[in-house]
DNA sequence: TTCAATGCAAAAGTTTTGCACCTCT
DNA sequence: AGAGGTGCAAAACTTTTGCATTGAA
């Protein structure tokens, strides 16, 4: 895997330790982690670093396309390092929201494009129901 | 067209001027509206309305399954009356947001529901980009 | 008459902003 | 050294809540 300091200098960021920190817990991790999950888990290694800072540097790496923001119906906006469109499942009862794998997407995405009068840069697709582990605790 | 009264009651409703007000609003607007802008648009016809009001009844509508939450990555949420499942595009350029007949989508979502490992119950898909009428003036 | 809905104001929660200080380059 | 980032606190927004009053059934 790249190094995350190499990534911010390409991107032409100044690197700093809240930088790193902040896109290397987005790279490692998979539960899609909103501002305040990410605040929280930096704590602990980071305890200086501000909540502001989070949003700031999220912010940052939206427009620069270093991560995708997702709206699963929560107050609070969650985030993917993995920029490539991708649907997501999101479940009602556990909250857990993951990724989901779909070639078939991908190339119906591109038929689109061609067919709609509608020039698409980015798209969205979640399911919301119910995870195969809380189906069978149910 | 069925009379909005009467829709209310047969969901158990009870029948007030107000969720009269906002329901025959939604059926009528193509804008996918939010709370702030329902209540701007009923306000002069209904100027003792609180917008607490506005999202009480929003709330209990969505439960009710007479509309549809929309998070289209605003801080607010929009509402849509239509709510069979069906895409949605966003312009980046004006913000509108647009009804999308797409039956290719929701034949593969179906399949993606057989294959996956996951109960959909509800999906959305949303498009962002640019709108033919804004590509045009660019 | 009764119970639920409304309207108001206050509270809660998320995100943004202003500004002094600090740090990367 | 200088431009830009950080952290803090306050502000801005959206949405929810509590409660007295009103209104539908």
């Amino acid at each position: 895997m790249k190094e995350t300091a190499q990534i911010l200098r390409e991107k032409g960021l100044k690197v700093t330790p809240q930088r790193i920190a902040v896109y290397t817990m987005l790279r490692n991790s998979m539960e899609h982690p909103n501002a305040e999950m990410i605040y929280k888990a930096l704590e602990p290694t980071n305890p200086t670093m501000s909540l502001a800072t989070v949003y700031k540097t999220l912010d940052y790496f939206k427009h620069l396309g270093l991560v995708q923001e997702l709206n699963v119906g929560e107050p609070s906006s969650r985030y993917d390092a993995i920029v490539a469109c991708h649907p997501h499942t999101v479940c009602s009862v556990c909250g857990k929201v993951q990724d989901l794998e779909m070639d078939e997407l991908t190339e119906l995405h591109k038929k689109l494009k061609q067919e709609l009068d509608f020039e698409v840069e980015q798209e969205q697709l979640i399911l919301y129901g119910t995870c195969a582990r809380c189906r069978k605790k149910a």
